[in-house]
DNA sequence: TGGCATAGTGTATACGCTTACTTTATTCCA
DNA sequence: TGGAATAAAGTAAGCGTATACACTATGCCA
């Protein structure tokens, strides 16, 4: 049917074997039969066939992308095709394909993993999210499966390589700035708290709050999916609140457009009547009105190094897991401004 | 190193083919030997190696997507996440995998492509876009390599199997219902012109724009990028002119978020001082204050129809291509007004 | 000139699975 | 009871590539 090896080798009038060797660029092959041969395969239009080489080879020189439940919201954050794009830059480097697994179920999503795994179709994963408790990420370590994690692992950190921003020192020193700007009641809206990042981000959230003697109230932490109607009432009841925050801490930029969406109808004011500062700094902030002012997590590079640590698991497995922290940054645009005296 | 189908066989005390005939579901089997093989694969944690699969069987079970260059701003557009959850849902009822294909430039993506289909990667591809004179979409068809596209082919229609709204209908209709609220000057705020969707659309517009007797005027008619630079600048220009449009037509949601955000910078009101109508309806299109009125294109409903209908070139190569059409719907929010009297 | 590195190629087997073909066991009827 | 018909399972040959090992030719030195 396709052009094989074989016929290569016939045309070229060389062995199969030859064939092969110079298609790994093998040293031990003269210029000359290298010349050859490639002309041949060039004549033939040879492709060599991916399936044969894996069960031959045992690798696959493909990567595997665990994403979370399709039917969450979350996965239409930017946030995904910004971290794939990082990933797919070094994949493209050192010739990876990519496979995705999603589901619609957590099951489905689990099951997915496992038929990638088990089938070998991947010689390595990597996970686009980390949450609490995570049954994807005890297969893996169980399996001794080569993967790598975007944010923090909930446990066992230490033996699983990561690739995350100091979420807790981000969360702190942004809590800082919104206390540097006079603000001292400053609310903190978070997401899905079986994400470890939500976590992060609270803890440093409260570690800021704390440090400066200001009161940390419960009822100024919220959590809530970024669509509308939850946020909806979330933000209501911040602001019913006897003294409501006059800043808040979002932990997402869509999530912080539903807040500003809610606001807006409220009548409310944004950055007048209460700042908002929120985290990802995706692409979509700055078409806001006002901009969002918002902390670049550097998504890019999250999925770069995610990959590339990934590939580095893969080629050398006795390796160490490490900790790659990407540093962050704050965009300034229209969301902050210092506490209006009353 | 993992367990085979020859383990399996041992423990089962049967041939390696009753194994494969059990896990194929084959009806030669008995049901006793079935339990039997059944019982030794549960006990041993077989899984099959789909590499070897695919080498045998000459079908991978895996279906290729090809987006659109992940330096493209459009890349980072929700419609896509969205997309991929239709395809994501049929692809596992069926039990095929997903391979995706990126890359920074045409000819990344084009390398990409063709490594997908010459090494035997997937059994299918899903063109996640359709562009103007697509390299990839006429190697694919050289190739005879089964595929499907999502919005219409530029060239060859009829004899590939594609999966589009009606653009024309739905622009036409939608300009139709601007000029039902009064709007005479009615601006086209459009994408990438390569893109056949843009096309089709701005066809539909003019279209209706003519049959209401309407002048058909260059000025009204411009395209951009999304991003807030290029959108900023044309909005501009809209706004400049004598007799400026009171009413746009975006041919994206987030698109409609950078004209948005221009016009607030700019003093407009939405929709008293101007009235935006945009489509696609992503989930983030009730998150703009104001809300977006938008055209539900069912981005879902394409991905699925699309993987659908690869699965059935698949698997009857003969069968004859087909064109689905996805209704479509408008969605009224707070971004269409009547025209104001002046 | 014989022997021995060494470079360059070829041979043959394995990777794990599918499947056409064969063989064996069972049933059933004349 | 013999033999055809049928059901069930086994044998073995690929699928296209990689690679350990074997082999040949060449050059070099003693």
């Amino acid at each position: 049917m396709s052009v094989t090896i074989k016929d290569v080798a016939k045309l070229a009038d060389v062995a199969p074997s030859t064939v092969s060797r110079v298609i790994a660029n093998n040293p031990r092959i003269s210029e000359k039969t290298k010349r050859k041969v490639k002309e041949a395969m060039d004549y033939l239009g040879y492709h060599p066939n991916f399936n044969a080489r894996s069960l031959a080879n045992r690798s696959t020189q493909a990567i595997g992308l665990v994403m979370p439940s399709s039917a969450d919201k979350a996965f239409q954050n930017p946030f995904f095709p910004e971290v794939i794009r990082g990933i797919s830059t070094i994949a493209h480097e050192q010739e990876y394909a990519l496979y995705m697994s999603t589901g619609n179920t957590e099951d489905e999503i689990f099951e997915g993993v496992v038929r990638m795994v088990q089938g070998r179709r991947v010689d390595g994963i990597v996970m686009l999210y980390s949450r609490v408790d995570d049954r994807i990420m005890c297969y893996l370590q169980e399996q001794k499966f080569p993967f790598t994690v975007i944010g923090k692992p909930f446990k066992n950190a230490e033996s699983i390589t990561h690739i995350d921003n100091d979420n807790f020192k981000a969360a702190q020193e942004m809590t800082e700035y919104l206390i540097s700007l006079g603000h001292e009641r400053i609310g903190f809206v978070g997401g899905n708290l079986n994400l470890v990042v939500t976590i992060d981000r609270l803890l440093g959230y409260e570690k800021a709050i704390r440090n400066a003697g200001l009161p940390y109230k419960d009822e100024y932490i919220v959590h809530e999916e970024f669509l509308k109607e939850g946020g909806q009432e979330a933000v209501k009841e911040l602001l019913a609140l006897k003294e409501p925050p006059s800043a808040l801490l979002v932990i997402d930029d869509v999530m912080s457009f539903g807040v500003l969406s809610t606001l807006n109808e409220l009548g409310v004011t944004v950055p007048d009547d209460i700042s908002l500062l929120s985290f990802n700094n995706v692409m979509l902030s700055e078409l806001s009105s006002p901009s969002l002012s918002s902390v670049d997590i550097n998504i890019f590079k999250l999925g770069y190094e995610a990959a590339k640590g990934l590939l580095e698991c893969i080629q050398c497995p006795e390796k160490e897991a490490k900790r790659v922290v990407v540093p962050f940054q704050l965009i300034e645009r229209q969301t902050c401004s210092k506490v209006s005296e009353k």
